[in-house]
DNA sequence: ACTTGATATGATCGCTGTCAACATTGCATC
DNA sequence: GATGCAATGTTGACAGCGATCATATCAAGT
């Protein structure tokens, strides 16, 4: 659309038309706006490149392929979300803690729907050639991993496997939440509560893990109010 | 590869080489063996065209565009889906149908990825434009909200909610676990046998659901004899 | 000044989905 | 049996895409 090629240099940039100089940063920040406003399949290196003012082929100078550039952009997610999930590890009691990661996850899940899809999607499977998003992944089921073994030791969940296994088993319910809430939303949809249903699904499962199920069908629903402030 | 124009006709045909005859039942039946074989990425309505060995607009003929073969695909994978789990649905005891119920779903993702990922992902979604694909899934979910409505009668799952709230936690764990065996089966992966961790995982979340939750742990795990044999 | 390495260019290949105009056929109707 | 029409398939073209190549330009270190 907009075909000047006026400036959009940002840093590091020695107002030199030829080497854009802040390229490989301008590439990305501009593929997630195009990932978050038109979605994956809109996405095209020439179109960035023609965005940017820069050549159809100068992106290849900074990621070898197309999907080395989602790969990218799916690792800074990864980033991105455990920013995200921060109040949540915040929270000293384990079942709790557990529960707001996975309102953590559907929430990001639903306001950041591209990036969610792409970084636990599919598309970028197998992670033999992206091995940032590899660890970035297992950083992630750590993170589940610590809670349950925090609610090991606490006491609070039932020691019904090993911490792997229902480590697993949590995570399990949190994706297929989200993703059921993605995915088929407009299945269920209409004239019903995703968010709350949501929530009302990730208690019931995770309860079913607890010492005590009741203590955390206690407190109100939060859906709508979750994440506290931050992010 | 194969240039031939020879003969690939099957029935209804009259010898004649212009109008091929049956186009469409060709087309998704070759459609569906790329699917499984290369996967939904090297699918090509072109390629197809090629193959069967005729114009490259032909397909244009009977679906609208190339999502619109993909959704006639999907909407037959659900049909070839239901047939899979009728055996789930034949058994008596609501908490074990609903756990066959989801091993046969995760059964067919491992089995059918492709088509699972087409049936249960993004790439057809929103769904306004395909009436049959959207009753698909609705049927699906009605198997399961069924499920639950048995488990109420018969007084084995614990009336958490209402049915349909129920309905979809389940089916939230199934397509969680299932998604997450697809998604992340090798961020997990090795030396994790994952259909065994996949039918753990089930019957944690299940057996919170029942009002005996002993009862759905006492039978050994089937996960790698399922389903029995047929399908 | 000269080399070197990083970066951007333009041309090009083969592929794709899609479109408009045209050709052929089968079937229903007269 | 001839005629007309709707369904079906063909031809040719277009624009966009990812990817690769040899080449040109620049910045910095020697």
């Amino acid at each position: 659309m907009t075909d000047d090629k006026t400036m959009t240099m940002t840093t590091t940039n020695t107002n030199n038309n030829y080497h854009h100089g802040n390229l490989r940063e301008e590439l990305m920040e501009l593929a997630e706006k195009h990932l978050v406003n038109e979605g994956i399949g809109e996405l095209s290196l020439r179109a960035l490149a023609r965005e940017i003012g820069v050549s159809q082929t100068a992106p290849y100078r900074h990621f070898k392929d197309k999907n080395a550039l989602l790969a990218a952009l799916a690792t800074e997610g990864f980033r991105r979300f455990f920013e995200f999930c921060l109040a949540s590890e915040r929270e000293p009691r384990a079942d709790l803690s557990l529960l707001y990661f996975g309102l953590s996850y559907v929430q990001f899940a639903k306001t950041h729907t591209e990036m969610f899809n792409l970084m636990f999607g599919p598309v970028l499977q197998p992670r033999n050639n992206y091995p940032e998003l590899f660890a970035a992944g297992r950083e992630a089921i750590y993170k589940v991993r610590a809670g349950v073994e925090r609610g090991f030791k606490t006491g609070v969940l039932r020691e019904l496997d090993d911490v792997a296994s229902m480590a697993h088993t949590v995570w399990a319910a949190v994706h297929g939440v989200a993703t059921l809430m993605l995915d088929h939303g407009d299945t269920y949809g209409y004239h019903r509560d995703l968010d709350l249903q949501a929530e009302k699904s990730l208690r019931m499962m995770i309860a079913g893990l607890c010492t005590d199920p009741s203590e955390i069908s206690r407190l109100p629903t939060i859906a709508t109010t979750y994440p506290p402030e931050s992010a």
